[in-house]
DNA sequence: TACCACTACATAGTAACGCTGAATACTGGA
DNA sequence: TCCAGTATTCAGCGTTACTATGTAGTGGTA
């Protein structure tokens, strides 16, 4: 991935995760590659797992251990409401964000 | 502005200035009353000068020096054609994310 | 047994960026 | 003289994503 596109990200991937979250509980395996799934080729597993313990450290998910047949046990995070409330928060400053580059990108010409 | 704004705005204000830049010449004081105008209330004028020093050292924009009459020299900052194509790399990596960003919030419900 | 692929999580160190807070410099008006 | 407005610069900080690596568990296979 770019550089560009790493920049970018800040900030948003944590929304992101919070938004597959919203779609129900998931491990950070699943949620990599969800990511990929989703077009995000390239982010790395460490930065997933990283975000994960932040926002398990800022209780915005529930966590659970749960056993696998295919290897080490999942931690399976869940959206609790203050997750929920997080993500709205997300949405509204991405709103915000998107409709004033909205408006330059056509103010700017191309 | 919100710690969440603070670091969405990573990668993106550097898009955002270089979009302003794109309608015409500026300096930085300008610049950064652009930005409060187009609803960036909280930007810090550090931030852009760093930003605007950040674009200069990657060549994107040509300097003039240009006298005021209303205190020091102004740095007058013009988007040359590296500076376009980085431009358009921005809109570009900014249009897969809010593709990818779109999607997702109406997949995930609210 | 030994090895490998896949699954699954964790972490130390680094780079980049925006913010805080302060300093500097020039002009004009109270 | 002092202050407000204009205009730029910089050191130090916190946050985030990346790189690179390590650790574990399971199943298949030679």
């Amino acid at each position: 991935m770019g550089k560009q596109m790493t920049e970018m990200l800040k900030g948003t991937l944590e929304g992101i995760v919070l938004a597959l979250l919203a779609l129900g509980p998931a491990y950070g395996y699943e949620i990599t590659a969800r990511l990929r799934d989703q077009g995000f080729a390239d982010i790395a597993e460490g930065t997933v797992y990283a975000l994960l313990v932040r926002i398990e450290q800022r209780g915005l998910v529930d966590v659970e251990k749960v056993p696998s047949e295919k290897g080490p046990p999942r931690k399976v995070f869940t959206l609790n409401p203050q997750g929920r409330e997080a993500l709205d928060d997300f949405w509204s400053s991405w709103g915000f964000l998107a409709d004033r580059l909205a408006h330059l990108k056509t103010e700017g010409g191309q």
